[in-house]
This record gives structure tokens, sequence and C-alpha cells, in this order.
DNA sequence: CGGAGCGTTGAGCGAAGTCAAGATGTGTGG
DNA sequence: CCACACATCTTGACTTCGCTCAACGCTCCG
């Protein structure tokens, strides 16, 4: 609940992304919206520096005025917002190939936090050659607003989640979520999934308890649900987890997932 | 929680805005950011024609591709997603002044549907209008980008609120909210406001079942917190409701009720 | 005058929270 | 490679907040 460190992050500078890191925004742009050759090359030109950051690690703080936007390579961040009692609520989760916070108004300060869950590579881009980018290249401006519409429709749907759902009904629908998320981007299998945050972490999502979380976790463990293990989300009978979220795969306007979800 | 009705908004057409109902949207962006006369004028000149809709109507559908964006004169609106079971959960309140789904992509498919609480003075504006003047005069666009990054703090306030607070601090904090968006566009006095909406709107917008709001409320009533008679909610101790909701006026980026509320 | 919708209140229940203790796992330094 | 410390996970016992069901009152409107 409380006890976040509020570190600084390690910034190990890297000269440039190499071609699989590069890969990741452009792979999951490619996917929303298909992507010309001279756009995929404009963003890979991007000139950035990547660096390797620890877990519970403050990436913006509630407060700034960022000029850098964040591109996540790997591993997960989190939005988050914490209360006077210390109470932690994850707004969004950051995955790899997600831009964090890109029309951060110039003029306004942030409301929340953003930090890593788990272990991240990250890359800094530079806000003002992302908008130039964007001026000179209309079509990756517009997947960037389809990515936009996307996140808005996957935090109504956590508003949904969190206001309307039982503890089971939230965690299969969230991991649902992540399943089709992590596809885009080539990070998930066809059943599972590299999931290297905490119950805690879970919880502050979810709006549950990390205790409840546990609780919630066994009961899918004991319905040959899901099995976690060693960071490693496994699903088992995806098709009932769909059914107990009432998961449904159009708002994420996404094309991931189509082959083993049904519609 | 079940038993909404569907039916298609009676539009009673009006030739055109009165200077009265115009200002509604010009006095909520000037105070967001001053506004040229020249800006404010093109946003009057906008052609629209009025319609007068009855309470617990849909004015957009879950599904719709809207060609129109909808101007809130007066009234209370919502956002809403309904679950299988029959559960609604209310995404945003549309206030006078609100404009709703303006960046409805073209392509996209609404996820949710909008429909009225109370009975309410609308406007259509062609979506083609709009697009053209807000090309035409960058310094309206960029106030509506403000009131965009407004109604994203709003959302994530909200989710703060049904997955960290208690009921009464939800209730206390939806109350502080509504007093300062409303007092930004002349709908709320210093003390107090028109709250045209059902126990049963208001449990669905903080995940509280409609009894349970009725309990909160009479907490609140036997406290002096606040009075709700009649439509009209008067708060009684702003101060200790906003201590109960620890609501901070800085996410609004308003100008609003820096005069009453201490920030 | 009757009905419908909304508000109010009580009683009982159940989901999720809290507290606490022990088990397991992981990373670090010697 | 081991030992230790710390974080995380797991489980039990108990509490509590909010839900459900149900009855009744009020008010508005036809």
């Amino acid at each position: 609940m409380s006890g976040f460190k509020r570190v600084e992050p390690i910034r190990i500078p890297v000269p440039q992304l190499n071609q699989h890191h590069r890969h990741v925004l452009i792979r999951k742009l490619d996917r929303l919206i298909p992507l010309a050759e001279i756009d995929a090359s404009a963003l890979a030109n991007l000139s950035v520096g990547m660096r390797q950051v620890g877990p519970r690690t403050d990436l913006l703080h509630e407060g700034d005025t960022p000029d850098e936007v964040i591109l996540m390579l790997d591993g997960f961040a989190a939005r988050c917002k914490f209360q006077p009692t210390g109470k932690r609520q994850i707004l969004a989760h950051l995955l790899p190939g997600d831009l964090c916070e890109p029309d951060a108004g110039y003029l306004s300060r942030l409301d929340f936090s953003v930090c890593t869950l788990s272990a991240c590579m990250v890359a800094f881009i530079s806000r003002r050659a992302l908008a130039s980018t964007l001026e000179r290249y209309p079509a990756t401006a517009h997947a960037l607003r389809l990515v936009k519409l996307q996140e808005e429709a996957i935090s109504r749907e956590w508003l949904v989640n969190v206001g309307c759902r039982s503890a089971l009904e939230r965690m299969a629908h969230l991991l649902c979520e992540l399943l089709v998320r992590l596809q885009a981007v080539g990070f998930a299998t066809r059943d599972g999934y590299g999931l290297p945050i905490t119950q805690q972490d879970l919880g502050d999502t979810l709006g549950l308890s990390n205790v409840h979380v546990n609780r919630t976790l066994k009961v899918m463990r004991d319905q040959n649900l899901v099995e976690w293990r060693g960071r490693q989300l496994k699903i088992l009978d995806l098709s009932r987890l769909q059914v107990i979220a009432a998961f449904k795969l159009g708002y994420l306007h996404s094309t991931a997932g189509h082959d083993i979800l049904a519609q």
C-alpha cells in the first residue's frame, strides 16, 4: 500500500535503439493501421536513447511537465495516483510499445506519476522531435490518434471493472486485456505471457487488497483457469476466462487476438 | 439497475441558438483560456439547432458513428456502459457547456451510449462544420484540447473514486467536482446547484447501490454537510466536504472555484 | 383517484478488507 | 556457495462495508 520508493531512474545511456526494439512501436502501429515504409523509417529514425530502469522507480513525477516522451521497450510500468491515506490507484498499464504522455500539454502539470512495476527498458524521445515527425508524417500522427482512442477505451473498461464487476470478473478481464495487448506487440504467446508484477500491483490496479488478489488467484488456480509461476502467466482456459470477464474484444479496436478470441 | 428506456430523442427543431444559450460553451472556454472576440463569434456562428429532450433518453447509442456533435445547453446527461447483467456504469457526466464526442473518430464506433439523466436542452452541431471552424480558429481548437485534458483528469479521478475511496468519500468528491464544474458555466451558486438526477444515477456513477447512496446521503444530511431537496443541492459545509473527499481543485485546471475552495 | 417512479428504512447476508503469522522466494554480501 | 535479510506470497480468523430483498411513504401526473 505505502512505502513505494521514489528514486530517480538510473539512466544508463545507450546510443541508439537497435532493430529489435525500435520495432516494438512500429509493429504496434502497423498492426493497428498498416504503416507505409516511409512512416516506419521516420519513427525508426527518431533519435532516442535507451535506458535500463529498475522496478518501483518513478519515471515521471506528479507535478512534472516533462519535455521527453517515454517509449516503453520492455517491462511493465504504470500511471498511478497516490492518496493521502497512502493508497495507490493504478490508472493504466504501460506495456512495450506504449508511449507515455505524448500529449501531456506543454502547459499542464501531470496530476499523476508514472512508475515502473518491473525492471524496464525505456527510451526517452524528445517531445519536439516527435511533434515534428508527426507534422511531417500524417499517417503516423493518425496512427497515434488511434492508439489514444484505444487507451481511452481501455480506461473506460477499467472504470466498469472497479465499478461493476466482482473480484473474479475484474481479474479475468484484466488478464484477457493484457493477453490481447501483449500479443499485439509480440510479447505474448497464444496462451500466456510474462507478467513481472506483484499481487499488490494487481490489487492497486483492480481496486482490491493484496490479500484478496491472492485469494482470487487461488480460485482461478483451483478452477484451472490460469497458472502464474515465476512471473510467467499461463492461461489454461481462455474461453472460460473470457466468459467470466464478459470480455469483448471489440473495444480494443485491435487486429490482434482475433484468431484466438471469439468476438 | 435495468429498465432504462431506449427511446429516440424527441427533436423539436429550433432555428438558432439564442444569445443566452450560445454563451454556455463560450463562457466555459473563455474561463479556461481567454478567448478572442473572433473565436467567440466563430463559435456563436456555428449553425446549430436546439432540441428539447426528455429524461432517460438515448442521445447516442453504443455502436453508432455519429456525424453530429452534441452540445449540452441545459440539464444532465451521461456517457454510460451497460453490462450483460443489466448493471450500468456511468463513465462521465455531461453538463451544460460540454461537447459530446467531438473527437469520436469518423472510423470508430462508440463503445458506450450517451443518455440524458434529466430533461435536457441540447444542440446538434455538424461535425464537419465544427472541424472546419477549428481549423480556421486555432485558439478555439486549443481551448477544446484543454477541455479534453480536463475531462481526462476527471475520469482519472473517478477511477480513484471507485478504486480507493469509501462511499462517503466518493459522494463528497463528486459533489465537490460538480460544484466547480457547474460554477465554471454559471450553473451553480456559491453553495449549491440544481442536481436533477436520481439516486440511482448517482449510484451508477459511484459504483454504489441506490440503497447505499440513500444511506450515505442520510449521513451527510445528519452531519449537516449537504441538503438535497426538490432537485436542489445545497452545500452547508463545503470545507468539511472537501476534507472528507480529499478534493484538490488543481486537477480541473479551472479558474472556477478558486475564490471559494482552498487549494 | 390510482399508479408509477422515486426515496426511505430495516433486517440479514456476503464479498472484500484488515490483521497477523508463517512459508516461500529472491537478491546480496561475505 | 552459503547465509541472511527482505520482499512477496499464502492462509486463517475476524470485521466491516456495502448489497440484496422487502416493505412502506411520498410526490407527481394522468
